[in-house]
DNA sequence: TTGATTTTGAAATTCAATATCAATTATAGC
DNA sequence: GCTATAATTGATATTGAATTTCAAAATCAA
């Protein structure tokens, strides 16, 4: 069982929520993917492995996988919410390109301080951050 | 005649686009507008001045306004776009309070160098770049 | 003034996300 | 294992921002 598993399996507890198959197809497939997939992405995938699963449990689940700490929101500018993993992958910023869609993820750790002395400047209590750049990568220059 | 108005007839005109009495009123209603407002805020107000203008314009009008460069869409993570002024505006990035929602505009220009190093680190040429953090302001502290 | 072309507002439509609800399922206690 | 209770499910309807459609109205170059 991956650490994910069980810590999905230690939130739902402690909620008093229940563990059921397609919770745990849902979990499953998220965890193999490594690209920033949108839950209609995530609902093709699952269908196959259970094609009686729901778009709505697929949304639903989702949430659950944030509200553990195990996946991450990422919105990067088209309509839909993406998610990437959480648990166990540091901070990090997204390069987008916008010829191929891919993203980088990279991280400064300078800049990191920087945008702290610039919320202390501001009187500002900094919670989280996003920081996204556009343009083309590497492989499409 | 504002540096903007000015900016819109030569950009209509470009376009082979006409000037209306509607286009006029909403660009009014934004240029006097100082924070980050929706399309539906700014509706609400052009409506004061003329009764019959329809959502669906003002939607059209402030596609209209980025694209000739007067107005910039910013979206602060709630569900709806926001514009504020672009022309005569230098980049900033934003402070977004969490309690009331109000945001601070802050630029670093070291953070600015940084994230053009940080591109090139990984062979990315950057376009543009959105850096939002989320937190509480001085005065909801 | 004319008339081709653009624009308009109302209404319909799209699309992601959420809510509703009756049927199904998990699980704690027996 | 059973049972009772509460949570979960998928289909469907609904929401809300944004876009499209379309016939009537307005613009503006000639
Ligand atoms: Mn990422
Ligand atoms: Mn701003
Ligand atoms: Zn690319
Ligand atoms: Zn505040």
């Amino acid at each position: 069982m991956s650490g994910e598993m069980g810590m999905f399996i230690s939130y739902l507890k402690k909620k008093d929520l229940k563990l059921t198959d397609q919770r745990k197809i849902i979990l499953d497939v998220f965890l193999k993917t490594e690209r920033h997939l949108s839950v209609e992405d995530l609902y093709n995938i699952a269908k196959k492995k259970d094609s009686s699963i729901g778009q709505a449990t697929v949304f639903r689940t989702l949430k659950l996988l944030r509200e553990a700490d195990i996946a991450k929101e990422v919105d990067l500018g088209d309509g839909k919410t993406r998610y990437e993993h959480k648990y166990g992958h540091e901070h990090h910023d997204h390069l987008v390109c916008l010829e191929c869609g891919r993203s980088i993820e990279a991280v400064d750790s300078k800049i990191e301080r920087l945008q702290d002395g610039l919320c202390r400047k501001h009187g500002f209590l900094p919670q989280r951050h996003k920081m996204e750049i556009f343009g083309i990568c590497k492989k499409c220059r």
